[in-house]
DNA sequence: CAGCGAACAGACAGGTCTGTCTGATGTCAA
DNA sequence: TTGACATCAGACAGACCTGTCTGTTCGCTG
């Protein structure tokens, strides 16, 4: 019928894949599936990502964008280093605890996907190293000499919290991270 | 034929399923697989282990099992609570990198079973229990009043590096973790 | 108004998944 | 020796998976 307007399905199937693939896990979750959700036939699905892992990819870079968009939005709203650092535990918390405590959505894709060479893995580090880079980039600015050092630390205590607080089903990792980040400075 | 003796059918099942459980992910590998690897029918699977899901917990509960020996050595290797403590993280980085950095098997579960009534999320949270039990009992020894938020920090760090060590493909993290705990201390 | 392209509806192929069943064959204990 | 039991071998059911294909219908653009 092509009821809708061209070039809406693939926007309509990002928005479905990416509730559904976070929340179920990507292995669990078929095309039909995501297309049933969308309202969107298979076929409209294909002719936009090609594949399933296709899918999967602009799943991880769409999700990425939206934190990169986040980052910006914590940089226009706090001018000091340290100030943007503590903003960050606290955006990666609110983002876990909106949606039940399911985790970083890069980390659940690396444990579905073992292969380091596989483009959901590029993905993956991509957007960790950004994440690292802008850390790195804000305590350069406080300390520079033990920037690089303090970068991998917080690293740490962001990931431990987001994996720790899955298990835990619970923020509280969150407010240690964020307690031993303060005492880092 | 029945060519082995019975009862031996489990434990192959069980040494099978834990390789390729680890190696590929859980819902990546099926029953036909590990009955194939392990040289067992999956007749024979099933009268051991009754389902998949049966099958995973089993394979969950044997590495926590194979775990809390490796912590019987470190508690037998070394007297000193900061020794044993630093032996803990030593111990999850030679884990970890003996298989190419596939990550905790606990944490790789969890991604793939997000509902947290699971009975393998029970499993996980027991092992990850254990685990900081342990860390809290050896800390209370050396510095009672500190030891309940130093456990909480030592065990973001312990997965913190175990998950970045992954992604990174490095045991870099575990480096990096292991000197933060020592100041710590 | 004509035509191109995108999406629709839905069947289809070929494979894999979990789980069950039947009947034969071997091991071990009583 | 005999009976119970575990396992073997392999077919089978029913569901789900990814991906393709045919023919139709609509919206937008020139």
């Amino acid at each position: 019928m092509g009821r809708t307007r061209p070039g809406d399905a693939g926007a309509k199937v990002l928005k479905a894949a990416s509730a559904l693939f976070y929340r179920d896990g990507i292995h669990a979750v078929g095309v039909d599936t995501v297309a049933a959700e969308a309202g969107v036939t298979k076929a409209a699905l294909y002719g936009n990502f090609g594949s399933k892992s296709g899918l999967v990819v602009a799943y991880l870079r769409e999700r990425d964008r939206r934190w990169q968009a986040e980052i910006d939005r914590i940089t226009a709203a706090h001018a000091g280093p340290r100030e943007r650092v503590l903003a960050v535990f606290d955006a990666y918390e609110a983002w876990l605890s909106a949606d039940g405590y399911r985790g970083c959505a890069f980390l659940n894709a690396t444990s579905e996907f073992p292969d380091p060479a596989d483009p959901v893995r590029e993905v993956v580090r991509h957007h960790k190293t950004a994440l690292h880079g802008y850390l790195l980039a804000q305590l350069r600015r406080g300390e520079p000499q033990r920037a690089g050092v303090l970068a991998d630390e917080l690293m740490l205590l962001l990931e431990g919290a987001a994996v720790t607080s899955v298990v835990a089903q619970s923020a509280q990792p969150f407010h240690t991270a964020k307690r031993l980040a303060r005492t880092l400075f």
